[in-house]
DNA sequence: TCTAGAATAGACAGATCGGTACACCTCTGT
DNA sequence: ACAGAGGTGTACCGATCTGTCTATTCTAGA
């Protein structure tokens, strides 16, 4: 097994489950098993170690809803694939994803609030990509090119309300509230 | 001026833009001019500091939203104006609130991922007290008790989504393209 | 089999953390 | 006038942080 990838999944899980700051390297260190050598002979510093974790994230998680939304039509199939897939997340349905602790990027955004730190860039661009799967589907609804990234936008809002209603609140109902509302702003927008 | 006053207002500029565990106590201090000794003398630790902090957050945000909405009719008026104070507020045209860095409580539940810490639980109960602001406009709308409950989660739902994405993803559209889903939402709903 | 790289344990450095102690100053109410 | 509370400045404590260093062991490929 990868000492560096073990690194990074162990750091990962104590940083989503406890927020980055809150979490020494000697605490990932000690959960890993690894020596602190062994750290700094991959690593640079804590801060590469994060940026390492920040992307392994990235990928794992658009590699995961990436796989989701394949295997169904994209456009209104596809949207319909996407709330549910929320939805397993946040019911831990998802074994890839770990225990939900809300959005890891929101999070993140939320401990580096200075918008030009690399690693809120980071974050930035993971949102994008997301952004870019929704933006597949209504597109494929064959709507019009000014309206397609007005509608990307509004269907991505509710996605991201649905997890943070679902992480601070408490409710596990959101990503269905959430798929109620794409319907009938669809419905609205394309009549 | 009263200095227990003074170390909050400091704390919680530094915190909502920095972070709360990123923020030494010696920062607070030097930033507000204030001598070690005092802050002890009027909390007991950073911990109760903290919790200060995020108690003068939620009266302050909460007396601000509650007074824009009480300067229009309860129903679809206030609707509007919360999502036009919400606005606002990502446009920094609120000076009360303080420059834009998201949701201070959004934020700090990032920080603090247990459920059960007060700290979280203070600004679950935040949350709480802001939605009862929008069950009141929608109460108004004069609708069965039954669906009171959905349509609030729902619009506040929008209203998180909305913050985030302003946030995140420096969109500032968001505001205006949640209360645009809001009223198509509520057609559908009271039709 | 030999060697180079990867990994180990743990001491250590320097900085910073939250929090305490001490001596002194400045108001204010009676 | 004076007592007591609030505030100041700073030294200091132990703990913890990131990161370095040394000395040693493990392991895989030429």
């Amino acid at each position: 097994m990868d000492k560096r990838q073990q690194l990074i999944h162990t750091a990962f899980n104590l940083f989503y489950q406890n927020g980055i700051h809150a979490v020494g390297i000697n605490q990932i260190l000690q959960t890993a098993g690894i020596a602190k050598k062994t750290l700094y002979h991959h690593f640079a510093s804590k801060e590469e170690l994060i940026k390492a974790v920040v992307e392994y994230r990235d990928e794992s998680f658009y590699n995961w809803l990436a796989s989701r939304l394949e295997q169904v039509k994209p456009g209104y199939d596809g949207l319909n694939e996407l709330f549910d897939a929320v939805d397993d997340w946040m019911h831990n349905r998802v074994d890839v994803l770990t225990d939900f602790h809300g959005c890891f990027f929101i999070n993140t955004c939320a401990e580096y609030n200075d918008t030009n730190h690399p690693v809120y860039l980071q974050c930035q661009k993971h949102k994008t990509r997301v952004n870019s799967l929704v933006e597949r589907q209504i597109r494929a609804l064959g709507i019009s090119e000014s309206a397609i990234k007005y509608i990307t936008e509004s269907i991505s809002l509710l996605k991201e309300g649905a997890i943070v209603m679902a992480h601070v609140q408490g409710n596990l109902t959101s990503a269905q509230k959430a798929k109620a509302m794409t319907w009938i702003v669809l419905a609205a927008y394309l009549s």
